[in-house]
DNA sequence: TAACTGTATTAATTAAATTAATACAGTAGT
DNA sequence: ACTACTGTATTAATTTAATTAATACAGTTA
């Protein structure tokens, strides 16, 4: 479920944290699903529990679990996270026009990589 | 010309190697400009001169720039690296689609935000 | 009670970025 | 030749952050 790069010059915790959002975003954990224990993925990963507790103590302050003591950490509801998300990933669409447009790249050129994208995933919307 | 932002995890050389990129991809620093002197930038920034000397073999390491002993750091010839950079935008725009996909946004909307980046840019394509 | 779960805390270790202090070498102008 | 710039290289010290280690305490479940 989780892999880590540790080429990657960013830490541990934040990959992981990073693995867990995509995994909630694209619903493959969905709410309400239990996350592995603390220590059994500090097992899996070969790495310190500590680190687990950083990131999933980081993936709660987002917003995108809840923990019960005793019981375990578990997906919160992500609706309005989703939400956010949306917002975002607009944004990230209005940089890469920007820095598309800088570089003298056609945006007929990016709509053709969006269409492209759309059709293999099943959708159409024009 | 170069802000650095030390709330920004990411090291003091790589924010200013990022930031002479993106004024050479923009063609803000032109082919043979001079970059500022590594002990000046040092003095303008308040920082070692050692981490300009790091951010500056950097960008040459990538073919950004070239150094004359003596004289200077110079804009490198970047039209192959303009086309690197355009592949990359191009890429950036695929992931880009697939998390929009993922999160239910539908393709026209994306195409709305390049429209709109186009037109202010006062450039029209379609 | 045993075996899980999460949380908190403090210290030690590790790794990387940054600074500091030099030294050496090429260029340009006087 | 001298001065004042330029780049490059090197070594050590400092600083900062991530990670590990070792615990302790608390709630859950059977």
């Amino acid at each position: 479920m989780i892999i880590l790069d540790y080429r990657d010059r960013r830490p541990i915790y934040e990959q992981i944290v990073e693995r867990f959002q995509e995994l909630m975003m694209s619903s493959v954990l969905e709410k309400d699903a239990q996350l592995p224990s603390v220590r059994s993925l500090a097992m899996d990963l070969s790495i310190n529990p500590n680190t687990i507790q950083r990131a999933y103590a980081e993936l709660e302050r987002k917003g995108y679990i809840y923990s019960v003591k005793g019981k375990g950490n578990f997906v919160a509801d992500n609706r309005s996270l989703k939400d956010s998300r949306k917002e975002a990933v607009l944004k990230k669409q209005e940089e890469t026009a920007m820095e598309a447009m800088g570089l003298g790249v056609e945006g007929a050129m990016l709509k053709r990589v969006i269409d492209e994208i759309y059709e293999k995933g099943g959708k159409s919307d024009d």
